[in-house]
RNA sequence: CGGGGCGUAGCGUAGUGGCUAGCGCGCCUGCUUUGGGAGCAGGAGACCGGAGGUUCGAAUCCUCUCGCCCCGACCA
């Protein structure tokens, strides 16, 4: 049972200055978490019991899909990371230090290489496979920028697991039971969440989903088609490519354009010069960038920006996109800022890429290459040539599902969880191999799958919270009953006291208000700041011989005969 | 790393060269109060982020530095 009366426990009344985002304040007035740097936190009794809460979710749900569970170290040598390159992927992101004999450490910020070593060292036979195991460890990354309190941080506890298949059925189906638990998972952690086709990145391998919790605060941005449930990340969402019509596109013509370096500008002039009925969506632009140190263009419509995230998703293998510079125009004077077409890229130098709806035999206004003139009737195919087609402007609201052509809609929500398939990457770095039925060599493929737990504590918090507090599911909040006694004689104190016993009997958690020195409005702010989902209040009902039963969440109240109280009590909670 | 903002008691803050750094919350003591962050009285608590400088005098001005927050870049 927790007792205010001693609970390691200070409410705040005002907003901490330092914090923005609603969990990051209630975590911190309601006196779960406190800052410790930027980006890393301390967990006091409220906020260690909930994350816990959510850890044990976790575990049973990984238990019962008959994953393992391990425990790594957290700070490791760098031998393994160099290994798989991941020293100089992870880069500044990556917390490194030295031993006493100047031996090179890191604090880990992810654990695929001991988990590949691990089984590497112990398994050598397909018959040993398949096989999943997880922990529940604190991962280490120096981000650039922490923020958002609990949501990103420094340091954080994430629940990693990791499938060891021989063959690429194994790998699908251990993909599947880690996606099923997870459905079970945050089922049970009461988040709302869409499952959502993701960009596997850098890490190479097949398909990848992650699980958003919707959330005005999230980082991550993602389309949802309401009519036939297509979700993905906005880097991979798949655009449609238009039908060409048949009729024939007269021959390219250079026009004179005067100040018109912008899509605005243009269009402005062209509606002008013949008669309206232009928009941005006729232009093409041409956004110039460097690549690794190669000039390359990115084809988009006019009316349309380049989504520099979703062209990196989309370019794997490449590690620096920079928009060109004026220096980078100095360098190549056919290259007229403002003024930029396609159809001269191989004299340039250029490698082409087109957004899909830039398709073979369309035709556009562009840039002549030449300072205040533009092309018209610049087709694709006729006019210039595509290297590659690949996913790079923008995503809005209302784009066509790829699925179903229904207009989708767009969200922010925050990652808490990503699975994926990672193939042979690790395995192959790390030369984990066993021998199939012939006796045979062969690599093993991996999955990846993490829970942000801590991020989740956060993650519902943001989802959860009201005006005046947090407000948690049963299954993770603090405790199941809040239990407040008011008045200044002893007899309140006593029935709340009695109530609690009953309650824990049922196995229900409880924390009680028994503090003396704190006055009903107190106790009543406290308990809808800190969030437990049902408050019981003793006091002046009990004059009826009632006591009053309130659901946090939607602020009911309801009196209930003293003599059973405990049972309805447990009866409102299952 | 670029842009912006901020560092004064546990928390929220006032204080733009002047004398003992002010207020609210919280904390301690006493009395009163007890169904919506109680009242009165008394009290403790601040190297004004740090270093250097200007000045008779610096929280206040200057230089450097450290830290924190927000936007962007970045982010298994």
């Amino acid at each position: 049972m927790l007792r205010m009366s001693t609970l390691f426990l200070r409410t705040l009344r005002d907003d901490p200055a330092d914090a923005e985002v609603a969990s990051h304040r209630l975590l911190v007035r309601a006196g779960y978490v406190r800052r410790i740097a930027a980006g890393i936190y301390s967990w006091l009794p409220l906020g260690y019991i909930t994350l816990r809460n959510i850890e044990r979710v976790i575990r049973e749900e990984m238990d019962g899909a008959g994953f393992q569970e391990v425990h790594f170290p957290a700070l490791l040598p760098v031998d393994a990371y160099e290994q798989t390159n991941r020293v100089a992927e992870y880069g500044p992101n990556l917390f490194k230090l030295k031993d006493r004999k100047g031996g090179d450490y890191l604090l880990a910020p992810t654990h695929e290489e001991m988990f590949t070593l691990m089984v590497k060292s112990e398994y050598s036979s397909y018959k040993d496979l398949p096989l999943s195991i997880y922990q529940i460890q604190t991962k280490y990354r120096d981000e650039a920028r922490p923020r958002s309190g609990i949501i990103r941080g420094r340091e954080f506890v994430m629940k990693d697991s990791y499938s060891f298949d021989l063959t690429d059925e194994g790998l699908d189906e251990s993909y599947n039971k880690h996606r099923d638990a997870y459905i079970k998972t945050f089922d049970r952690l009461g988040m709302r969440y869409n499952i959502v086709k993701a960009m596997s990145g850098a890490m190479g391998g097949s398909r990848s989903e992650e699980f958003l919790a919707p959330c005005p605060t999230g980082e991550d941005t993602y389309v949802l088609c309401e009519k036939c449930g297509y979700a993905a990340n906005v880097e991979a969402m798949v655009t449609i490519v238009p039908e060409v019509g048949t009729k024939v596109i007269p021959a390219l013509q250079v026009i004179d354009t005067p100040n018109t370096p912008t899509i605005d500008s243009l269009v402005t002039v062209l509606n002008e010069r013949f008669g309206g009925g232009y928009t941005g969506a006729d232009t093409l632009k041409n956004v110039l960038l460097v690549a690794d140190k190669k000039n390359i263009a990115v084809l988009v419509p006019g009316d349309r920006e380049v989504d520099i995230k979703r062209l990196q998703a989309n370019l794997p293998g490449v590690e620096d996109i920079r928009l060109f510079e004026d220096a980078d125009f100095a360098k190549n004077p056919g290259l007229v800022k403002g003024y930029v077409g396609p159809q001269d890229a191989k004299k340039f130098g250029l490698t082409v890429y087109a957004d899909p709806r830039i398709a073979l035999g369309t035709g556009w206004i562009s840039g002549a290459n030449k300072k205040d003139c533009h092309a018209i009737n610049v087709v694709n195919g006729r006019d210039f040539e595509v290297d590659a087609y690949i996913e790079s402007a923008e995503v809005r609201a209302g784009d066509a599902c790829p699925d179903c052509g229904t207009p989708v809609v767009i969200d922010r929500a925050i990652e808490i969880g990503h699975i994926f398939q990672l193939g042979r990457k690790y395995a192959e770095a790390l030369n984990l191999t066993v021998l199939d039925s012939d006796g045979k060599s062969r690599v093993v493929t991996m999955g990846s799958y993490g829970i942000g737990v801590s991020r989740a504590v956060a993650a519902i918090a943001e989802q959860t919270h009201d005006g005046i507090g947090l407000c948690w599911p049963a299954e993770i909040a603090p405790a199941k009953v809040h239990i407040v006694a008011t008045g200044k004689d002893e007899n309140p104190f006593n029935v709340a006291e009695n109530i609690a016993v009953e309650l824990e009997k049922l196995g229900l958690s409880v924390m009680l208000d028994d503090r003396r020195d704190a006055s009903p409005g107190v106790k009543f702010k406290d308990a809808e700041l800190i969030g437990i989902p049902i408050i019981v209040v003793v006091g002046k009902a009990l004059a009826e011989g009632n006591v009053e039963v309130r659901i946090r969440r939607t602020g009911e109240r309801l009196d209930v005969r003293l003599a059973d109280a405990a049972g309805e009590i447990a009866k409102l909670i299952s």
